[in-house]
DNA sequence: TCAAAAACGATCAAAATCCATCGCAAACGA
DNA sequence: TCGTTTGCGATGGATTTTGATCGTTTTTGA
């Protein structure tokens, strides 16, 4: 056997492997042999290994990403994971917004939930990042504004530098902002550089900035950070969420609206 | 490079007869096995699957969609009328694509068809102001970009000023353009200023420009003007352009391509 | 109504893919 | 140094998917 200078390390190797199916929404295992230059045999257990930590799912010659629309029944159960959740907090944040005004939302269910209220507010201007929001708006409501920029599979949202193109010529009167995770200490994070950028420039362009976050998301802590609690003037949450986060977001002067 | 015809996995290949069908609201055995290059035992067996999961509805020649949608009354009708024409020169324009190259796409149903056939192209870069276009490939193909601006409702396309935010950031080697009319004395003409403006736009930057038409535009004129024949490289249309209609054209330095 | 044409479903064989098992080599600790 | 562990590749039999064939059913058109 013929080994490489540098032999990649399995962790490594596997995730490549995620990588390129989360990218691509499928890998086929010869396609994945040929790119990392090992058997298939080595392919076979990796993805064994990957659909156990629930990465991907394995289908006769290759795999799927378990976050596209390949994999319905494993997306919709993360959209509806604590759905009553979402759709109160949807309803509660459907309350703040005024007619006529411009309202943002980001990508994510919750938002999702929001997008879905709005089918019959043909006053209002929508600005969004979210192709999910924009196909559910896309027979009737608001006017919608889409972003542009790169498309994030994963998330189906627009993401990147080119996004600031558009959000620096429009100002919306309120940002309603999904989130990944928050925490007093480490602020909001999501797991996406290039989508926490997006989030950034809007948050920062947005006249209130209105967070929309299940109690799952208390003090969940991802790898990319934005904005700031100081950017935040309200947070809809739900009834689960703890005493002591409600506390400590008060006391910074945040408002905290449990549905 | 030639790129040999990879063979999809199965759930990609549903996928995408699920999608042919929702947007198509229907679909002929025929067609999806041509389109799909499988047999028709295989794509019988995929109606099965899909019919199971409630999917679709087979019916006899074919199967139809069960998430019928209002707008696609409209919309679809258009995007059937000479189908196979339509086909035909998005295969024609297909053929020209060359790897690693980053194209452009606007709204419009014979591009729609071209979007179709990049599923398997993840080495290229799509920028496109198409919502469906994006929708078709959401889940695997080439790296997507979408141009951002208004959405506008009835051809499902990101238009108007805020598009050349993004478009005056990226630049294309080939631009395949959809149009509502061609006319040898009014040049390229559609129904939206909105949209004249957007695909204005990309025609200055990008590198080459080709027009695909098929004869039912010929001589059609509609409200707004964009572009020039002068700005066209390359005419992709249907065999049953008039000679005339291909003489002119070819007088000008436009090179015409009949499929 | 009837016959031709088209489409369908069942079946089977070929091909592709998968899985279990084995042996080898390197890394590791005693 | 030696035995153990771990990761990898290879082999061969099992399984799945696919395409072709053929008789049956449905649609079409006179």
């Amino acid at each position: 056997m013929i080994r490489e200078a540098q032999p990649v390390l399995a962790p490594q190797r596997r995730e490549r492997i995620r990588a390129m199916i989360r990218d691509g929404g499928v890998a086929r295992v010869e396609d994945l042999r040929k790119s990392l230059k090992v058997s298939v045999a080595t392919i076979r257990r990796d993805l064994e290994i990957l659909e156990e930590e629930g990465k991907v799912r394995r289908v006769h010659g290759g795999a799927v990403s378990t976050e596209s629309r390949l994999e319905e029944a494993v997306f919709e159960n993360k959209t509806h994971l604590s759905a009553p959740e979402k759709q109160r907090i949807a309803e509660e944040a459907y309350k703040l917004i005024e007619p006529e005004e411009a309202i943002y939302l980001n990508g994510g269910s919750t938002t999702l939930f929001l997008a879905r209220l709005l089918r019959d507010r043909s006053d209002l201007t929508l600005v969004t990042n979210s192709l999910q929001a924009a196909i559910e708006l896309a027979d009737s409501g608001p006017r919608v504004i889409l972003t542009g920029g790169e498309l994030r599979r994963i998330s189906q949202t627009m993401v990147g530098p080119l996004t600031s193109a558009v959000l620096e010529q429009v100002r919306v009167d309120k940002a309603f902002m999904g989130t990944m995770g928050m925490s007093l200490e480490h602020g909001l994070t999501t797991t996406d550089p290039n989508e926490a950028y997006s989030n950034d420039v809007v948050a920062k362009q947005a006249g209130k900035v209105i967070l929309l976050a299940d109690s799952g998301k208390a003090e969940k802590v991802c790898f990319a950070r934005f904005g700031d609690w100081n950017g935040v003037d309200l947070l809809i949450s739900d009834k689960n969420l703890s005493q002591d986060f409600c506390k400590s977001l008060r006391k910074r002067g945040i408002k905290v609206r449990l549905s």
